[in-house]
DNA sequence: CAGTGGTCTAGACCACGTG
DNA sequence: ACGTGGTCTAGACCACTGC
């Protein structure tokens, strides 16, 4: 790239014609990152090419590239690791397990936790549901159920909705063999990676029947978290409804 | 500064005289920065100096001023503006009113809110208060209590404590004058400005006390915050308590 | 028009991880 | 020794703001 006062401005054009028109060029960058991510170029865990080979490729110089790759690592889609290369962020990481999950217990210790599927079925999703994955209502949808326990005792109760056409062959079955973090197995077996969520959350009254569940006395608070998951390009994935007791974990936010 | 072969490296021990010692370059610069934020060489609302003023001041080029800005901005302590300038973040602003307030209501219509407060003591600081605001038990704390209500409708009960020792001359009468958030009447009226929050979450179920101020039925579940506030150098200056009605409002989070 | 932050480049050197 | 990302610089030009 010529930088003179009278520049060839042929690869610019060049470039803009398989991008977003008029935005920086480093944000054009980004976009043509995300569209790689998105496609699969690059698999979760795995390293992007290096700075230099991004800038020969995309025929850019490497600080522009780096500043491309400055805001994914900002926003947790890329991991920079010094001297070994930029890789893609995974769920498959003890580091990234509470990045999604907010509940801390009040002594600090990490306890055990048992996953518990209690139902998993293919149906047809209920209006809200469809409005927040931006399906039809009737389309059909992937409805689990599961309980979670840390030291034995039943903690989160989640309700989770995913797309049937996305999620096809989940079944309770092919969830109780799998050890790790659910994300973990939507990266692997599906090829969806959440990237950012939104979270709704309540003080609600436990009816029976989750008190039931959970093993506490019915009317009992409890926390209700309502997410939106997202994959690339902001496109929503899973819609979860959780219950938490709050006895002896809290949820943690920072406020910046 | 040189970058020759040979460099002259006189002026960096000149900066890391002042600074942190062995970090880079914009760090240290971040950190003086910090220093006259904390300091208050630039008021909340205020411009600071341009950037090429400050590459003059610091003996640096104006990219490594820049980076060290990008982290001050990134963290919403600077504001950048282009074409006028870079400011000192305020609580005195429509835009920051809900970076701390995370209470969203279902319809998405911003109602009037008023403020009620119900108590504003000089007291003895408990054992867990002194604690988290790094005090000693029995140094005295301000404590404040106040009732936020959206369309008439009562919605959070606050339980505020504050180091006394900063907060001379905060009184009931002060507080029922002032119009505007708090964290605003802050930083005008003592010189603190809060920059970032810990929060932690829990359901409760109101007591009968709790119940009547918030004029709901004794044993409702509430939405329980717990937050501590920081100043520059994350040094603690507020403790809240809040207990929040998720009726018609719930709590708005996202995670990256 | 001048001054501010925003973008882009090119090149040097440093720090880290690996072979 | 080599390749990676990390820091730092110098200089050009762009885009926005306000006089």
């Amino acid at each position: 790239m010529s930088n003179n006062p009278s520049p060839d401005r042929a690869s610019d054009s060049d470039r803009s014609a398989s991008s977003a028109a008029f935005s920086p060029l480093y944000q054009q960058i980004k976009s043509l990152l995300l569209q790689s991510l998105d496609r699969g170029e690059w698999k979760p865990g795995e390293a992007i090419p290096s700075e230099l080979e991004l800038a020969a490729r995309f025929q850019v110089s490497q600080g522009t590239v780096r500043k491309a790759i400055d805001e994914l690592a900002a926003e947790n889609l890329l991991l920079r690791r010094q001297g070994k290369g930029t890789f893609v962020a995974t769920h498959h990481e003890a580091k990234v397990r509470f990045r999604f999950l907010r509940l801390t217990p009040d002594d600090g210790k990490s306890s055990i936790s048992s996953s518990k599927v209690l139902e998993c079925r293919r149906v047809k999703a209920p209006a809200d549901i469809a409005a927040l994955l931006e399906l039809r209502t009737g389309d059909t949808v992937v409805n689990m159920r599961r309980l979670l326990s840390f030291d034995q005792t039943p903690t989160i109760l989640d309700d989770i909705w995913l797309p049937g056409a996305v999620f096809k062959g989940l079944t309770a079955e092919s969830l109780a063999r799998y050890r790790g973090p659910l994300y973990g197995l939507f990266e692997s077996e599906f090829g969806v990676s959440m990237v950012r969520a939104d979270e709704k959350i309540r003080a609600v009254s436990a009816t029976p029947d989750q008190a039931d569940t959970l093993q506490i006395a019915s009317g009992s608070p409890l926390l209700q978290v309502e997410r939106v998951s997202y994959t690339y390009g902001d496109r929503p994935m899973e819609v979860r409804r959780g219950l938490y007791v709050t006895e002896r974990f809290f949820y943690k936010n920072s406020l910046n």
